[in-house]
DNA sequence: TGTACATCAGTGAACGCGCGTTCACTGATGTAC
DNA sequence: TGTACATCAGTGAACGCGCGTTCACTGATGTAC
């Protein structure tokens, strides 16, 4: 695990670092994203509020760094799915939409920090590995429409799409990684992402809970739906008895 | 508008419970929901800031006002635009669907205020008016789905749903506005709910805007499948050409 | 193996800030006769 | 119409708090000879 070109002193370095930010998302997890103080993080580690700034110039770009680990964490998750399930359109898409859902609930405070509203007084840098972690993200989701096209395609053939309509860095990465997509299999997989983030925002800001009580259902009824929206056959795991 | 029957000093204390009111929301506009400080707001207003407490007890006490008021200018918004459109259950749920993204967009903290992360440090206080804003938004959505349910009935009589699935309360509640109502339309109004909600919530926290350039059409996009999942017929002006 | 020096992680004290909340008070507005 | 009193909106000063950030420093860890 540790790479053995680095000195006794750049591995206690990388460790300290690692455990600021372990410290900090379990701060997060207990009180939510505003939650995240240098000085509250040195106190649980026995050290001075100072002693922070070695590792981090700044509280944003400590922020900043959480970020990129918990967008990367939801991708890591979600593409363990996908390898968990291979056979097939439908079952992929069922795959990313549970374990969106399932990530989702048991961190709401990471998606929170990463789709919810900004941390107060942060400041987002531009690009960057954000941007980079986001960029995975969306490949991956696209995949997942590039799968099912083939069944897709004929439903959404009335869709206009031009991509022109996209932002142009957008455009060239998502069309190097899936050369020959049309615009409108991209713009399906915006929608699909949107279908399933949307139960699950309600979900996680407890605004499910009052009125049902198994959400599960709720959300599967719904992918059982989008499959069958997709063209594709719902997997017999799902399908209605 | 001024009630008559108020004395000359219980008006200007409303007017100024108001003011207190409006302020907020202007500072949240401009900084987000996390900017609600009774500090700044009586400096804005000329004023000390112990003076704010004859108005509201607690800065609790103000923000619960505030989710309050803001849950009902959505829903008379919603309501205003069902009036607008009243031809028929497909021309309604596209007035709701797109009032609803209109507005989100207009008051994007405010929509963070009531569906977002909850503002750091306060303490949402259990029943009261907001349930109540809470009820009367449902009620109204549920409505949507009552007129349309002739029509996507027979798409959704594979749901299997109870109402035993349900919280009690809510349950009753939205059982007297609709009696005879079905558990699965209850389950169908919720899932609208969160198609409508995520694609808005995205765009809201801005992960829309990074990849495409008019959310709006996306947006037009999945209200044209959703009418059509729902067994309806899209109505002319947002039929694909 | 032992000594002299350089590196550098962490200390502790201080800075200025804005916050929610309390409280004894002042002075203007309203009421009763 | 004029006076005496009650109400009550707003003042101003203070409280304790936690925050991000800076900086001269100490003392342990590592390196070179």
């Amino acid at each position: 695990m540790a790479d053995p070109k680095l000195t006794r002193r750049e591995r206690l370095r990388a460790e300290t670092a690692q455990e600021i930010k372990t410290i900090a998302l379990a701060h997060m997890a207990e009180n939510g994203t505003a939650a995240v103080s240098l000085r509250a993080i040195a106190r649980d580690m026995g050290m001075t509020a100072g002693a922070i700034y070695s590792y981090y110039d700044t509280r944003d770009k400590l922020i900043t760094a959480l970020i990129v680990d918990v967008y990367h964490s939801l991708t890591d998750t979600l593409e363990a799915a996908l390898l968990a399930y291979p056979d097939g359109p439908a079952s992929r898409v069922l795959a990313y939409a549970q374990a969106y859902r399932r990530w989702a609930v048991a961190n709401p405070h990471q998606f929170q920090l990463i789709f919810g509203d900004p941390v107060p007084d942060y400041q987002a840098p531009e690009g960057g590995p954000v941007a980079e972690a986001e960029h995975r993200a969306c490949v991956l989701l696209t995949g997942l429409v590039v799968d099912a096209w083939p069944w897709a395609a004929h439903l959404h053939a009335g869709d206009e799409h031009d991509w022109a309509d996209y932002d142009p860095v957008f455009a060239r990465l998502i069309r190097e990684a899936f050369p020959g997509l049309q615009p409108a299999a991209a713009s399906l997989a915006l929608r699909l992402w949107g279908r399933l983030h949307g139960l699950v925002s309600l979900e996680v800001h407890g605004h499910l809970g009052p009125q049902i009580q198994d959400s599960e259902k709720l959300y599967n009824c719904e992918i059982v739906d989008l499959i069958h929206n997709l063209g594709l056959a719902v997997p017999a795991e799902l399908a209605p008895v």
